[in-house]
This record gives C-alpha cells, structure tokens and sequence, in this order.
DNA sequence: CGAAATTTTGATCACGTTCAACTTCAGTGG
DNA sequence: CCACTGAAGTTGAACGTGATCAAAATTTCG
C-alpha cells in the first residue's frame, strides 16, 4: 500500500489489488501546488481533469444571488475534487484552498479508460460516492433539525472522524485551518453565533482552545450533546 | 431502450450498451409491491439487496434523537433504494414510501458481480451517485442560506425538474403527494410556516392549486425568486 | 357518513441575525 | 525591533423572523 491519504480511505471502503492501486498512483502523475484562499474549480465551468488531495484544506460551496455562501464540504487529505465537475457539464458548485494545497492531477478521460479496465476501481468510486453522500446528508440534518449548539458540536466530531480516517488525529486534540467564518457558512449560522456556540461548549468543559488547536475534553458528553448517530461510527 | 423511468435517466447520464441495459434488466428482477407510508429501509441496518422505483414517491430521511425529521431526500420513480445501506454496515437513514410504490429487487452482490463485469455500469452508478450528491447539495445551500420562501420556490422547481427528468411532467402542472408536512421536513421548516410561504408564493400569483395538483403559472419570475443556479438546468 | 389526516389561521415569544464596535493576533515592511 | 495592516475573534444591543402551541376548517378516505 502506497503511504498515501487517499490510498488509505479507498482500503477501508473497498478491496482493491495492488495493481489497481498502481494504476492509480501512475495515473494522478501531474503534480500540483496551490497557494491559500486560491479558486481551484469555479461554478459553472466543465473540468477536464480531476485531482487527489495529498496536503492541505480546502471547502466545496456555493454562492447565491444573495451573495450568501453555503459551504458544502470540508475538503481534506485524500479527497477527490472535480469529479462533478468532469462529470457534468457545468460544475455545480465551486472549491477554493484554505490552506496551501497540494494536488495531483489526471486527465478525466484517462481516469474512465481505467475504470473501464479495472472495475475495481469504478467500484471504490462508487462507494467514495456513497460517502460523500452520506457526509452531505449528516451535514443536511444539522442544519435542518439540530439546534446551533448541537450542530456545531456534530460538526466538531465529525471533522475529527474524517480527520481520523486519513490518519490526521492524534490524541484528543484537533487541528484545522477553519475560521469561524468558514464553521458558519458550513451549519448556516452568523459568525457570531458560532462564536457564542464555541464560548457555551468551552464553559461546558467540553473543549478547551489553545492557538489553533482544540482540545476535546470530554468527548462522551460532546458525543451526547451531539446527537450522534451510532450509526456512522 | 426498455420503457423504464431508471434507464430514462441512465440514458441521460451515461452511453449504456444495450447489452448493458438488457443484464441491469435481468438483474433486477424480483418484483415488490410496497404500500403507502411503509418503511422499506430502517435506519441502521444492513441491506443485501438494492430496489429501484418502477412507480410511486417515497423518502429518505433522518430522525434524530430529538424526534425531529429531516427528509434528505424525496424518492421518485426511476430511483435507486438501498445502495448505501448494502455498501456499509449499517444504512445511515430510513426510507419510506409515501404513496404506494412497485420496486424492483436484485441482490446486492449480483448488482457488484454485474458491476464487474460491464464497466460502464459501473461508471454510470458512479455518475448516479454525484448526481445525488449535487440534489442533497442544492438542498443544503436551501436550508443554510435560503429564505423561506425562496426555499419553498425552489423545492418546486426542482421537483419539477426532478420528474421531468423521468417523464412525469406535463404542461406547468405538478402533481405530487408531498403533503406540507414532508415539505416543511424537506425544508428545515415548521408546517405553518410552509403553509404561508405557499400562500404567499399564491398571492405573488406564482402558483396556483386545485387539488393535489400544483400549476406554475408564472415559472420565470418563480425560478427568479428561487434564485436558480442557471448551472443545474 | 364518520374518522382521520391535512390544511389553515392566529397569538405569543424565544432565538438567532444583523450591525457595529472593539480586541486580539499574525504577517510585513520600514 | 516596532509600527502598521488586515484578518480573525469577541462582545453587545436591537430587531425581526420563524417556531411553538393550540384550535378550527377542510379534505380525504375507509
């Protein structure tokens, strides 16, 4: 197995051959690098490649007429993006850097020429599919039926469970380049109002903050106060 | 091409081979009548076979501890059923059927093992999935940064377009079971607040109803309203 | 026709947004 | 090294929105 994020959640999804697995890795063989805050894929335009994430953050959103943003995902290690957007014949949605990124690149049309070869392969995509899926859909219930301290809670255990499955987790601590501007617009809130949600968490002793990183004291309660579904565990 | 609301939409996405299309036709082959308000998946479980909707509407969705109902999702025909709750141990939401609904069943590991076999049925549950993945994102940037009337407009906007997609529209009716429950549900709303928004959209004179059946009698200022992204038509 | 589900309406009020000001922090150039 | 700048975090006050609860009207269906 190639030491790789994305290599890592594809072998928990899915059996893949180690032929498979270097077929892909000749495959993504254009390197990358973005710098932070950057547009990687604009809403609206068709994509011809698709990349894997191997460092750095990114967010997937939308932005309305209002001029409101809506961010759809958090983009982490071992991510695809642009599939949609290859896909389809207008990206649906936009993605940016938060951090510096890097990236490796393949043609789109090359990467359906190995699936056809190795349906393996088209099989795993399936799944990460289904994923993505299931992820949008915890994030959908948040921000329709949990309350705002519940939700930003979720979103706390939910972004280390990611964070966790591509190897990124140490401890009981969390490290991430999200600003609370960029929480907001992920569980619909004011920036404020994250803000306050954060404060009410940390007198609750669920969390202490310290620079970037945040400390889950009592991961149980957060657990409780969270709602979590058992289910995704 | 066998008349048939899932291989409409396939058709849309994806070259299938008519070969493709007569060995997805044999696979799903076990007929299942369901009726209304039945749980087809419960939260939780693991499925080993998959259903696709020949007739009827039906919804995914959560419930969270609190007892309130997030509706990710509205089932129409030509829908897969179950391909999460097969891929993982456990399927992250329920489904049920609102009406009554004709599925048809094919065991999960022949639908992998047919997978295998013809690439290119692979690669179009692929492009299935992110379709998915985009409805539950426009859903998302809905209930996080929409108002409740542009929610509303575009609920039935894509609804419409929804069924378009399979063959269900006619002229600028809509007819659908989707009572301002499910709607509110879908929305992140309250019941009375759907119903006012509705009553406004009315006086806008925007839409009219007679019935279960929905007219649109002013779709260019309704899609203005809803904020359309001119990137999903 | 009767029962149940759905829609409609109203009154009240808590919650979360909005807007604005201020603080803190990080990075940069003088 | 410190002043400067812009970004991010913090706090407060006021307002408006949409939830909640309850009841009535209407429709649907057995």
């Amino acid at each position: 197995m190639i030491a790789n994020p994305f290599f890592r959640r594809l072998d928990r999804l899915s059996r893949l051959s180690n032929a498979d697995i270097s077929a892909l890795d000749n495959l993504f063989d254009e390197e990358r690098e973005i710098t932070k805050k950057k547009d990687i894929v604009p809403a609206g335009y068709k994509l011809t490649k698709v990349y894997l994430v191997e460092h750095g953050f990114g967010i997937r959103y939308k932005l309305l007429p209002s001029g409101k943003r809506q961010v759809l995902n958090v983009i982490l290690p071992g991510y695809i993006i642009g599939l949609s957007a290859a896909i389809f014949s207008r990206s649906p949605w936009s993605v940016m850097s938060l951090t510096v990124m890097s990236l490796k690149a393949a043609p789109f049309d090359r990467f359906i020429e190995t699936c056809y070869a190795r349906p393996a392969i088209a099989i795993a995509m399936m799944s990460l599919s289904e994923q993505k899926h299931a992820y949008v859909s915890e994030r959908l219930a948040d921000i329709g039926r949990r309350t705002p301290i519940e939700r930003v809670a979720h979103f706390i255990i939910e972004i280390r469970e990611r964070l966790r499955a591509v190897g990124y987790v140490v401890g009981n601590d969390l490290e991430t380049p999200l600003s609370q501007e960029v929480i907001a617009d992920c569980l619909g809130l004011s920036m404020p109002h994250v803000n306050r949600m954060l404060r009410k968490l940390k007198e609750m002793r669920l969390i202490t903050t310290r620079d970037q990183v945040m400390t889950l004291t009592n991961q149980t309660e957060l657990g409780l106060l969270a709602g979590c579904d058992p289910t995704m565990s």
